[in-house]
DNA sequence: ATAGGGTTAG
């Protein structure tokens, strides 16, 4: 007998070597057919190791066979087990065996217990279940244990419940470095990158020792804010700690150094390391990459290749050019090619990535092949892909995906929404974009400053800038972009005055104003005629701002010296240009004769525009209404065959209006609508009036870039007649009316709307190419410059 | 520890 329990011991002790021996499935069912052999079935310790192999083996069922077999299992195997099933993504069995636990066993949960049952409902996203499983830990007292407190801070912070876990972390005042390092990775994970770091500040202070986990956490928090001192306070603590030779930190501070622009400290740290591996590679070309210079990460890549080391996704987009002003197409074609040969394309960050470079660079066709094509598409890639469209002015496309991406149940995230929002900010659609705006309210993202300044931006640009500064006074901060898409709001609308309030109340805000901000207000400036304050402004962006005009501002100011009739001092200002003026500023220029009708100087213009962009189609049609307007029609027909042979699109104007929700949209001389009738009707019945009136039809072309559309005015009857008695007979008298044209409005059409608006007692708003036109009582806002 | 998606002007 004793004998025989002996010789039982020493074969356990053999099986239970045997199972920690075992590398794959096979050779353990070998060792369970052995453990059945010897009769060790039943042996809990025996069970207990082979289950816990079995599911690092991802054979979870079978050991659940196993156990369930078991005559007297122990709390051991059942944790065992509860982990087993977190491994293998099945939560509901954790929870259903946890629950077993709980109701009717000999024994009761342990710290053990607790610890996998919530670090599988934070795995698994069961908010309710975790949050049921703390309640019974509280009841348990087992809440201070540092396992268990550690995997509740981090299941609230994977819930997004910060004030959960900061309790749950505050309730346990004697921490470990696992504790502290769960807490600041987690507010990292989560973007509170600031709270990541200054809750390591506290653990510095309290003198909690950290190690290189922690240090690399806090210095992937710097580098995403690009605050070079935070990091830099980290390389300290790293020194004084002798951590500073350790890989993972010299990894964390070459990306803290490449993401803040510095490439010479990042290539002498990547110097330090030994032996760099693959991920200080990785960050060493993503950060030369990203400081555009593509030569240096190319290069560095073809070093790491040489070294025979396998590359992974993430070299991959850290070499694609993505945020290059310049295009890179050959270089993203190699990245491509390369991608698809080791079998990377099909990687969703790669495929990405490659989508939104492509897109970048127009070839939007590129980016929707490789999006077709990738087999999982991550919310990130939809978001490429309407962005990208967005972006190309696809607008119709972006929306038609988004609906495509809602019916196949992807929820959007905030990104999303930004670029449907622009789309709908494009299109003029208030009602679709009134409908984003209730889907965003509905998952809260309004507080996200990205998804409110675009709701903003659209509002304003479908017309309505109440709605428009509603959704700013609800912002509880402003950036940058938020003030100058504002800023351009009031100056879209005309409201030039407003505008300049704003940008003094934006600097009196402490933001500091971007590039943007001044071309905004500049534009503003020029559409409202305020002139000297125009002037001013430039001035103070020179002097007190220290910013270097670009060719944009200068166009800029072009436009506003031209637009207000000072044709000469314009050109003045051109040459005192501190370098040749380009396409934008001479475009300024002759846009500005157009008004005028200054044909000499227009003339001057567009002799230099052609010289530098000959290949434009705007200024050729421009070049030909000038001799039209001198009734040099044969010069005039021959710019335009040199237009059409050269096949450059021209875009058909067209007139959008929504009734009741629904769009209709016109185009020239339009009879396909079912009311056709009853609207020339009504168009007819305004003329005769406008006739007697005494209002003529313009019969000089206007000067302005309206393209064919103007020419063939006296045979056709433009979109936005159309659409505006349509508006006349489907609405109730005294409502507004509000159309979009997708070009900018003719001096025809300008004065039959502002006649329209005196005799049927309307306010019509007209948002063109450029701007919005808000005509009340026979007036338009724009002061008849536009 | 490294990698992918977003708003503003013309």
């Amino acid at each position: 007998m004793i004998n025989r329990a002996l010789n039982n011991s020493a074969t356990r002790n053999y099986l239970l070597n045997k199972i920690n021996q075992c590398t794959n499935l096979s050779q353990l069912n070998q060792t369970h057919a052995q453990i059945i052999h010897n009769s060790l079935y039943n042996d809990l310790i025996t069970v207990t190791k082979l289950t816990q192999k079995l599911c690092d083996f991802n054979a979870v069922c079978k050991a659940s066979l196993l156990c369930s077999a078991v005559p007297n299992p122990d709390l051991f195997l059942c944790n065992v087990l509860i982990k087993g099933f977190s491994r293998n993504n099945l939560p509901e069995k954790c929870v259903s065996l946890y629950l077993g636990i709980r109701g009717g066993c000999d024994f009761e949960p342990d710290c053990y217990t607790y610890a996998f049952t919530v670090s599988a409902c934070s795995q698994f996203s069961c908010e309710k279940m975790g949050m049921l499983v703390h309640g019974n830990a509280i009841v348990d007292g087992v809440v201070g244990d540092l396992f268990v407190g550690s995997c509740l801070v981090d299941m609230y912070l994977n819930f997004g419940k910060v004030g959960y876990a900061c309790k749950v972390f505050d309730g346990i005042p004697e921490r470990d470095a696992v504790l502290w390092n769960t807490m600041i990775s987690g507010l990292v994970r989560k973007g509170w990158l600031e709270d990541g770091i200054r809750v390591f500040c506290d653990m510095v202070v309290r003198g909690s020792l950290f190690d290189s986990t922690t240090l690399a956490v806090v210095l992937s928090a710097a580098a995403e804010l690009q605050e070079l001192g935070a990091g830099m306070m980290v390389q300290g603590f790293s020194i004084k700690n002798g951590l500073d030779g350790h890989v993972y930190v010299l990894t964390g501070l070459i990306s803290l150094y490449a993401k803040c622009g510095e490439m010479v400290p990042a290539k002498l740290l990547f110097e330090q390391i030994e032996q760099p591996d693959l991920v200080s590679y990785n960050a060493m070309i993503s950060g030369f990459s990203s400081n555009c210079d593509i030569a240096s990460a190319v290069s560095l890549f073809g070093g790491l290749l040489l070294s025979g080391e396998k590359v992974n996704s993430s070299t991959i987009v850290g070499l694609i050019p993505a945020h290059h002003p310049f295009g890179h197409l050959d270089l993203t074609w190699s990245i491509h090619g390369f991608s698809f040969k080791c079998g990377l394309v099909t990687n969703s960050s790669v495929s990405t990535a490659l989508t939104t470079v492509y897109s970048r660079l127009n070839e939007i066709e590129y980016a929707r092949k490789l999006f077709d094509e990738s087999p999982t598409k991550s919310l990130e890639s939809w978001n490429a892909m309407i962005s990208g469209y967005a972006q190309n002015g696809l607008t119709e496309t972006a929306i038609s995906l988004f609906r495509n991406m809602q019916a196949l149940g992807v929820t959007p995230n905030p990104v999303t929404f930004t670029s449907v929002l622009s789309a709908c900010a494009q299109l003029g659609a208030l009602s679709l974009g009134k409908w984003i705006h209730e889907l965003i309210s509905k998952e809260k993202f309004e507080s996200n400053i990205y998804v409110s300044t675009a709701l903003a931006d659209m509002y304003a640009k479908c017309g309505s800038l109440e709605d428009a500064q509603r959704v700013i006074d609800m912002m509880p901060s402003k950036n940058a972009v938020t003030w100058n898409a504002m800023i351009s709001a009031y100056g879209l609308h005309g409201h030039g005055h407003e505008a300049l309030k704003l940008f003094r109340e934006m600097l009196a805000s402490g933001v500091a104003p971007t590039g943007v901000t001044f071309l905004s207000i500049l534009y503003a400036c020029s559409h409202a005629g305020l002139v000297s304050d125009g002037e001013k402004i430039f001035h103070e962006m020179v002097n007190d701002h220290g910013f270097e005009p670009l060719a944009e501002h200068y166009a800029c100011m072009v436009d506003l010296l031209g637009r207000a009739g000072k044709l000469d001092k314009a050109l003045e200002f051109i040459e005192t240009m501190p370098y040749n003026a380009g396409p934008p500023v001479w475009g300024a220029l002759l846009g500005a004769c157009m008004i005028h009708k200054n044909t000499d100087l227009a003339r001057v213009a567009s002799d230099k525009l052609f010289e530098l962009d000959p290949d434009s189609v705007g200024y050729r049609v421009l070049l030909s209404n000038i001799y039209s307007a001198e009734q040099n029609y044969p010069q005039a027909a021959l710019v335009r065959r040199a237009v059409k042979k050269r096949n450059l699109a021209k875009t058909p104007g067209c007139t959008l209006i929504e009734v009741g929700k629904l769009p209709h949209v016109f185009t020239s001389s339009d009879q396909s609508h079912p009311q056709a009738e009853s609207i020339y009707a009504m168009l007819e019945k305004l003329m005769g009036k406008m006739r007697n009136a005494g209002f003529q039809t313009e019969t000089v072309m206007a000067l302005h870039d309206v393209e064919e559309e103007e020419k063939e005015l006296m045979v056709n009857v433009h979109s936005e007649k159309l659409a505006i008695a349509f508006g006349l007979i489907s609405s109730e008298p005294g409502t507004e009316i509000r159309i979009f044209k997708n070009l900018r409005v003719c001096l025809d059409c300008h004065n039959f709307t502002k006649f329209a608006s005196k005799i049927t007692n309307r306010v019509i708003v007209v948002r063109d190419a450029n701007r919005f036109h808000h005509f009340r009582d026979g007036v338009c806002s724009c002061g008849d410059y536009w």
